[in-house]
RNA sequence: GCCGGGGUGGCGAAACGGUAAACGCAGGGGACUUAAAAUCCCCCGGGCUUAGGCCCUUCUGGGUUCGAAUCCCAGCCCCGGCACCA
């Protein structure tokens, strides 16, 4: 045995060594002159991770990696990469969590922000450490009060009173992506309705255009899927229904009476409206509702309030409830007078807050109406059905129109155009497309996030805190406990909120809620290349050169929230003149999700995957190419604990592969291996683009075990490319076997890549399959490129084809080249 | 209910419409060892067969095709998201 047969695997120091030397060289950072002039910048962007004090977890871990993978392969190619990594850390959880355990979040975090930093590096990361943000500093979130009040003086952000989300054992208001199934995302208590003066970014607005860019931008189809869902574009009309008894003209309906809005998607069917629904918070309850049934209104309206998202999970087993309000309005189609009545079945969020009821061809408005014996006319019949009869079951789909007057026979679609057109003209109506996206609530009343930068003065209104005094600095309050009505923690801090009126100068007083932590995230990536600047949120110059970002990285829990504010912003950003672009990401892929021995992951279950321990007994290099090795990176994989085993022993038997070609000097690559390894190169810079990490690495194992068949040693030109293939996932081991293999520097800089020979790669034999009628009876193997008929001579000479042509004729011979030979015989 | 993603060996998974199960885990056998570990070699979907080989097998049922895990239709099941959105 030598020395160095002798010099085992061992990860740990190797690792440890490296990241030193990384450290020590800047390997990874670039300096703010490098960032200038980088010859060809590529931006690699994951999800910075929420700071928890469990540490790192898998997912995280696994997601990094997915990212770092890509951005090493990036850079083994000769591309610039910056590759950032920060911390998400104000908000809800981190308060809570504070809460719980008796800790001030600003000990906490930072505490928690150094366990994860440790981690990062630990994992091998390519991160620029120079370039990192922590959104609870001030120096960073300085700049998102600063965003606030660009979208403040543009006109986005607007104080209004709105019902909101609010969660009774959160003390806090909801965003609505906050709330699931009527009840607190975070605690799972069921949300009420409260009225709360709050800060709105008006996202509504810009609803078209998020949905539109859709169609351009290369990202997942799973999130464009979700972000149209969300965004929740449909078209119809808006109807005006006349209050009866107000005598609306001809003309003029809203100077000579008063009309109740409605949105619908089927303006056809109103000729089949026989009621009306207001949502039980609609402001014209009070007007329709008459006194001898104002105190069963007022009681429902009590109870819809109280209970309002919670009972409306339960949509299924639910009965359909609501009160009628004494009022009737006019049918702008019929003319005749329709009840009005408030159930919780309709939503004061979306489209007026009325609806008119067609129960002949709604499903829910024909439970309501079978509910309360109202009446069902059939307007529309199936294509060839006539009748006039109204429907035993709710009809929605397409058809010709019935008792609808002078558009009786007309199909659906043109009743549609038709019918609002007809309305329109009487100004009783008009074409209208409405969105499922609300504005976007960013109020919290809460403590651990940046305050709103806002004055309210008792003379001059609200007024922007002068972008000089930024930032306004949260105070460190001891007891910071959410308020159970609905009043922020700061708001008892007197000494904090007491200030003078930037623009009079007389006593005033600072907004006190802080706000969501959506705001910190929607801007960040725009920070990292600036985050040594203190003198703008971000620079022109370097953000021209490293923005839109190239790659971003993320979960697809992510897809509605996070993603279209970050898209929000960046094109209010846009419209405001501090950037020239309105996508953020040109590319966007979301990442799967790990399970372990093929059940969730959960604390309860207490199956979750201690990454440390992991670390420390395999290294990251193994960690990290097992994660990849798991499953396809965009769908995830089922985490087993003896599957570690495979990586590690590829990445060991890798080690000693190479250790010898480094020391015992060289001799020429056999051809076969040569070829195969042409092939390997082939595949894997095909498949890492495409984030195909499973089936790359399974390609390298393959080579690898051509290499040592039969215990053969390698030659160098066999694995010194081998070497950097592998360097995206196991960065360390490949510096080390570089630095063996005699190179200076690291293997990362210097566009290493290995060329792909398609000459080298050649085969000069194919296998092809013989088969008779569809089955397989043979295979042969022929020079690459064989003729059809020489490929037919061949099989025809095979015993076992012979046999099952049995003398028949064939009829059809189908031959593709190299592959396969199928002869038909009759 | 709606929108995504899936159902392939004991397990994680591979397969431009062209030899299903690459790669890996687990398991079995062998070589080398005093022994173990490490390493290397072989086997490893099911059923037949003396051999040569044959039949079956990608959730189920139909279809298209010379040929289907892959495309089309219908259905079942699992995972994730949304959900009275008018």
């Amino acid at each position: 045995m030598t020395e160095t047969q002798r010099e085992t695997y061992d990860p740990g120091a190797l690792e440890a060594r490296w990241q030193a030397e990384w450290e020590e060289g800047g390997i990874n950072s670039f300096t703010a002159s490098e960032l200038r002039s980088a010859p060809n910048p590529y931006y690699n962007l994951m999800m910075f991770p929420y700071p928890s004090a469990e540490g790192l977890h898998v997912g995280n871990i696994y997601a990094f990696t997915g990212a770092d993978v890509h951005g090493r392969f990036q850079r083994l190619q000769g591309r610039d990469v910056f590759e950032p990594i920060g911390f998400d850390a104000f908000g809800i959880h981190s308060e809570n969590f504070a809460l719980k355990v008796g800790t001030h979040p600003m000990e906490l975090i930072p505490r928690n922000v150094a366990n994860f930093t440790r981690q990062l590096r630990r994992i091998g990361g390519m991160f620029d450490w120079d370039h990192t943000v922590d959104t609870t500093q001030p120096e960073y979130y300085r700049w998102t009060q600063w965003l606030f009040l660009q979208l403040y003086k543009g006109g986005l952000a607007e104080r209004k009173e709105a019902p909101v989300n609010w969660c009774p054992s959160c003390m806090t208001v909801l965003a609505n992506e906050q709330v699931i199934q009527g009840a607190c995302e975070r605690c799972d208590t069921g949300v009420e309705q409260r009225r709360i003066a709050q800060w709105f970014f008006r996202i509504s607005g810009y609803a078209e255009r998020l949905l539109e860019n859709l169609d351009h931008i290369d990202w997942s189809d799973s999130t464009k899927k979700a972000q149209r869902n969300w965004i929740g574009r449909s078209e119809g009309a808006l109807l005006r229904f006349p209050v009866a008894g107000s005598t609306p003209g001809p003309d003029s309906p809203q100077e000579e009476g008063e009309v109740v809005e409605v949105f619908t998607t089927r303006p056809d069917t109103v000729f089949g409206a026989t009621y009306m629904v207001l949502a039980p918070e609609h402001p014209m309850v009070d007007r329709f509702t008459s006194p001898g049934r104002r105190g069963e209104v007022e009681a429902y309206r009590r109870r819809a309030s109280a209970m309002d998202m919670v009972t409306r999970q339960k949509v299924e087993e639910k009965e359909k409830t609501g009160v009628f309000t004494g009022g009737y309005c006019r049918n702008p189609a019929t003319g005749e007078d329709v009840p009005v009545w408030i159930a919780d079945y309709v939503l004061m969020d979306y489209g007026t807050g009325a609806i008119m009821a067609v129960p002949g061809h709604d499903e829910r408005d024909f439970e309501f109406a079978t509910a309360f014996e109202l009446p069902i006319v059939r307007v529309v019949n199936p294509h060839g059905e006539e009748g006039d009869d109204p429907p035993a079951e709710p009809f929605m789909g397409d058809g010709t129109m019935v008792n609808s007057d002078r558009f009786d026979g007309l199909p659906v679609s043109e009743a549609k155009e038709e019918i609002t057109a007809w309305l329109q003209e009487r100004k009783l109506g008009e074409a209208r497309v409405s969105y499922r996206l609300h504005d976007w609530c960013i109020s919290r009343q809460r403590y651990w996030g940046p305050p709103i930068p806002i004055v309210h003065c008792p003379a001059c209104g609200p007024v922007p805190v002068p972008e000089e005094e930024l930032p306004v600095l949260l105070p460190r309050v001891e007891d910071f406990k959410p308020d159970a009505q609905g009043v922020s923690p700061l708001a008892r801090v007197e000494e904090w909120y007491r200030t003078t009126c930037p623009e009079c100068g007389e006593e005033a007083r600072r907004e006190t809620d802080v706000s969501d932590t959506f705001l910190d995230s929607a801007w960040y990536f725009l920070r990292y290349p600036c985050a040594d600047r203190d003198d703008v949120a971000f620079d022109e110059e370097i953000t021209r050169k490293w923005l839109p970002v190239d790659c971003y990285i993320g979960g697809n829990e992510h897809a509605v929230l996070h993603l279209l504010y970050a898209r929000f912003i960046t094109m209010a950003l846009k419209d405001l003149g501090h950037l020239d672009f309105e996508e953020p990401f040109t590319v966007f892929r979301a990442h799967g999700l790990i399970i372990r021995e093929g059940a969730k992951m959960s604390k309860s279950k207490g199956n979750v995957i201690i990454p440390d321990r992991i670390i420390e007994e395999y290294g990251a290099d193994t960690f990290r190419t097992y994660l990849m090795f798991l499953g396809p990176f965009e769908e995830g994989g089922d985490y087993r604990d003896e599957g570690i085993h495979g990586p590690y022993g590829f990445l060991k038997r890798l080690w000693e592969t190479v250790v010898p070609v480094a020391e015992l000097g060289d001799r020429p690559p056999d051809p076969e291996v040569e070829r195969k390894l042409h092939q390997t190169i082939r595949k894997v810079s095909e498949q890492l683009p495409e984030l195909q990490y499973n089936t790359s690495i399974a390609a390298m194992m393959e080579y690898l075990n051509a290499v040592r068949a039969g215990g053969r040693a390698a030659a160098r030109g066999e694995v010194e490319p081998l070497v950097v293939l592998v360097a995206p996932f196991a960065p360390h081991l490949s510096e080390e076997l570089w630095r063996r293999l005699g190179h200076q520097g690291s293997i990362f800089q210097g566009g290493n890549w290995p060329e792909y020979d398609p000459a080298k790669a050649e085969e000069k034999s194919a296998t092809i399959a013989v088969q008779v009628n569809g089955k397989v009876r043979a295979t042969l193997t022929a020079p690459v490129g064989i003729a059809e008929e020489e490929a037919l001579e061949l099989a025809r000479s095979d015993e076992n084809v012979q046999r099952h042509l049995d003398g028949g004729e064939i009829r059809r011979v189908i031959y593709i080249q190299d592959r396969l030979l199928n002869l038909v015989v009759g």
